[in-house]
DNA sequence: AATGAATGAGTGTTCATTCAT
DNA sequence: TATGAATGAACACTCATTCAT
């Protein structure tokens, strides 16, 4: 997988260019993200960054590798919260919910780098958008394991895995495209619970139902 | 509310206005969601149409306008045929169903369109973009509609409604958003099963699994 | 060979095409002459033709384009001026310094466009200036073809014939080239006499010099 | 006359300042010769001279400065090459076939430069091109001074002495800028004999031929 | 109504030059 | 002295919009 790295910069020191590139790439996601891609110009994210123009380019060879690193910055913040902790291996159930949880939490902080991510992405040419779905698609991979392996330990019943999931991402995500319907009326918690109560709930077995009174309990 | 004609055109005999906005706005629709509003040139439009690039200012008064009424093109189209038809309402919950399978179909004719509007709404200025919001809640009231019926009637059981209609309606959109995932695995009318059963079934009580059998032997 | 018609312009009346291309051309030609091409900016040029920078990218892709054109129309003038007019064609000598006479005046007339010719062809990209070479060699040809003549008839004795020519073209060349010194010194008259004077007339057969004789007197 | 003292630098050792900029100019001359003035960035000079490009701010004041010294050099060569030496002086005819020679030979070994300052002379602004022409007029004059000399003692019949020189002059660069033509025919060897069959011997009388054996048995 | 040539503001990008280290 | 990161002016090029025909 090429990563980030792939984007080269022309000044050297390692130190610095990764304090640079997060120092632009914050002020551009920011922007990006209320302005869209094309309304933003390179001298906004320049100002917002409180650095001149022509710098951004010692360290992006073009504007849109700055979007292309925003978007994998997101996913790869994704990929690194989103697997469930060790803590929460106890049950598979827990996991999943807990995973669930992480994502919500992930894309309340980054909500407007999430919208992002929705609606740039097909501003990529077609090479580099394959790598951003492959990036949500290995985020995808980690809940389906947690799914998996609550269908495998008959906590929950057998269902269209791969379907669900998708429902379980779109509804995390949600939190942030639909930010504007659910602000007012719920709390990121409180939309995690509702979430858990739709879409993980009416698949558990008895058993998964015990497990799941576990987490309420200690949370 | 607003609609479409709140757009001006310089030219006034309305038959000839409608036929060449529609002739327009096809052509818009199918580059926006290829290229992206900001890669799509009026020119670009204008040729697709088979048109002179001055005739489009003869229709729309800029080109925001363009999306504009792009967007409320495909909103309408779901106003228009997401509601149940009336060999539907013998029962709400063939009712929800049969709504929750005319959105995908209009999703699936409609895919570009759809994922343009996913895309593109944040490229209008505010004023407009709450239109664009308004003509979503206004689908998403339908099924809302669908869903009370469902559980007033005792054929679902209580759930967070506006909760799961979200599902449904994101369920719907997905067929045009991750398209390029879903069509690997399942033809329209699959996902359209398996999202029943997944997002509707569970809630059923056992009088609405009666009614849903109805269907099931009809089809 | 691909001539100023290779470069594609997004305008299609032909005529039109034709008048501002020439309009632009010889805006770009006056000021790259004078400034150099680095020098000269797209708006430079729109302004000494009277026109928009932005219509000069509806006749050239680029700038690099209307560099390329100015050379081709320099080289084609050229080609159009230097062979032998019938009536000179009496007497090969004749014919020879009646090119070499021509070639000078041409030279004279487009004096800035000469001394482009010679320094900006390397601005070009190899394809592109393999192209101008080309257009040199045909030129240079044309002589050629003259002094073959006059050796073959007797006129002239045997001599290295290519070397001769290029000490013919550079003589014409540098009637520009070296203008700032040969002005103070030489009408243009003058010049293309002493040049035939030293380059051609010690390499006359008694025969070649008779001819010579009949121009000078007509003269 | 100023010379190339005349770009002042920061650094004060003399010998530093001497070793750098000539790595410096030699980088510039190679990369000018190839590339064009305006087409090598001070950071390909300082790469190609293994130097960071701050540095050439510390012997040049501007990039402007480089290409005028890299000329300078030039023509600084070229007047200390071109003089006839002492043992060629035994004879004026002598001298001046020996200054043509070695005229073409420093030309074949700075080949590129000679081609760049051909080029690049009306990149400088006027002040500083005009002493490049007076280097130039120089050059001239040490041949003018040896045909002089052939006419005066008799050696050759009396001709248009500048325009001769002029066509010396530009018969040997014509090695560098026509190049690509020549090399398929001559070695510079054969090039400089034809040269001098062609410029000098159809002038001189015949003491002047006796003059001319004895080298050509010499070689 | 329709065309498409013309305009010119807007923007990405380059690169000579400076300056802190 | 030497480095190379930082600056910002300059410029090619695009494209929405206008307007004469």
């Amino acid at each position: 997988m090429k990563s980030r790295k792939e984007v080269e910069s022309i000044v050297s020191d390692p130190r610095l260019v990764d304090e640079r590139r997060t120092q632009i790439l914050r002020a551009a996601i920011k922007l990006f993200s209320q302005k869209g891609f094309y309304r933003t110009t390179i001298l906004d994210i320049a100002k917002q960054a409180g650095i001149s123009s022509g710098l951004i380019y010692q360290y992006f060879r073009e504007k849109e590798d700055v979007l292309y690193l925003a978007l994998m910055l997101v996913l790869e913040t994704y990929e690194r919260e989103v697997p469930p902790k060790k803590e929460d291996l106890i049950n598979p159930v827990v996991g999943l919910c807990a995973s669930i949880r992480a994502y919500c939490m992930v894309v309340d902080r980054m909500r407007d780098a999430t919208v992002l991510a929705y609606r740039s992405t097909k501003s990529l040419p077609p090479e580099r958008r394959v790598f951003i779905q492959g990036g949500e698609a290995r985020t995808n991979q980690i809940v389906l394991k947690s799914l998996k392996e609550c269908i495998k330990n008959g906590y929950m019943r057998k269902v269209n895995e791969d379907l669900l999931v998708y429902q379980y991402v779109m509804f995390c995500h949600a939190w942030a495209l639909k930010h504007w319907a659910f602000k007012k009326k719920y709390s990121v918690e409180r939309y995690i619970d509702a979430g858990i109560e739709l879409l993980v709930v009416p698949f558990l077995t008895p058993r998964g139902k015990q497990a799941l009174k576990h987490i309420r309990k200690g949370t």
